[in-house]
DNA sequence: TCAGCGTAACCGAACGATCGGTCGGGTCAA
DNA sequence: TTGACCCGACCGATCGTTCGGTTACGCTGA
């Protein structure tokens, strides 16, 4: 009699998963992960502070009180969304193409396996990009944030190191530029609209090769 | 008897500045000015929706209701300072290198003064950067910034269509990922801090001929 | 089959704290 | 005296969260 019929649109209460009910219910509920998805939109829009407990209750459809039953708080909402983000961005560094090789080869893994991390995780990664330090979790994120730049950092300067890459651009800045260039993208990418696809590889070939014709 | 001073230091009411105060007078008085450099701080520090107006009281050293002598609310107060940030960045496009001459190097032109605009007013810029959308002002100033996009990216397809560019990547998704680059200065550069001379040339170069050696 | 139970998920009312702003009053220098 | 700049007390609204209660659903045993 009960079926699993997932999620079936964004919109208030529509990413409700309905787990297990009668055909006929009338009822949707959600879990942790089906509220996060409608919580990050809503956190990106209009930012962690700018989101009241009362604008995440309209945007999920159920009243500000039902949340606490899912999550202790705002900013356990927060940590899950972020949380996701990092774990993400530091499965790359784990991947074989990241651990071994020439470093430039590593570095250009690195920046198009982010690029597509960025996009597949856009809500989460976005969300995490805008963390400030108001709150416990997000000085906890930005600790994190700083770990993965700075491995990357070691990468690209390895990679100079070996005569791979210009050496006239101190290596911190290069790399410092060429990630805020690969996380720009949260502040305009939309998924299926113009002039995203091969974006990844724009990327690539922007960082290693530049404008020049 | 009166003397002009000026700014003394950054942090609560110093950088209040003493304007035509008796010799031997223990009062500091600010002007709208002063009390924006202050706020502008808090501002990037806490973002717009996390800093209170008792935040900017305990940073100016001021009551609350005495920041109300000089603005009328929270909202004018970020008008001002995202205010100043967009003038200087339109001021670039009326430069005359970047009206007259060849697409390139009017786009390297603005490439280079837009990031010395950046670094000059480096806490405005930063505060235009990171609004979002809640208020009226917020809307204005996103309406103002895809403008001042929109022109960049009519000069970098110039380029383009010129033969001086790439072509091989879209010329819109070109432009936003180059001020992406240039935009995410404001994320890590402190004055006077190590590795921060010559960005701007770092970044004409990163941007026209990328990271190869 | 169905009544009854347990519980996950939900509700509205209320809480104490904080918010942006107002108001009447004060100080000081020209 | 006047006006720029300031103050503390206070306001109504909103904040994130708690609390006691309700609903809907799945499951079980008679």
């Amino acid at each position: 009699m009960g079926q699993f019929v997932g999620p079936v649109a964004y919109g208030p209460g529509a990413a409700a998963i309905l787990v297990h009910m009668a055909e006929n219910s009338t009822r949707t509920a959600y879990t942790v992960d089906s509220l996060l998805a409608v919580t990050v939109g809503v956190f990106n829009e209009r930012g962690y502070d700018g989101t009241s407990m009362e604008d995440l209750s309209r945007a999920a459809g159920i009243s500000k009180s039902s949340i606490y039953h899912h999550v202790r708080g705002k900013e356990e909402l927060l940590k899950l969304a972020v949380g996701r983000a990092l774990d993400a961005l530091f499965g790359i560094l784990a991947e074989p193409e990241a651990l071994d090789g020439r470093s430039v080869d590593r570095l250009e893994h690195v920046v198009r396996r982010t690029t597509e991390v960025l996009l597949a995780e856009l809500p989460y990664v976005t969300l995490l990009l805008r963390v400030r330090g108001n709150t416990a979790t997000e000085q906890w994120a930005l600790e994190r944030r700083r770990d993965f730049d700075h491995q990357v950092a070691e990468l690209l300067r390895a990679a100079v190191a070996a005569g791979e890459l210009r050496a006239d651009v101190e290596p911190r800045l290069a790399t410092r530029l060429l990630f805020g260039m690969i996380n720009s993208i949260v502040e305009w990418y939309r998924p299926g609209s113009k002039h995203t696809d091969g974006v990844a590889e724009a990327v690539v070939h922007l960082a290693f090769d530049g404008l020049r014709a």
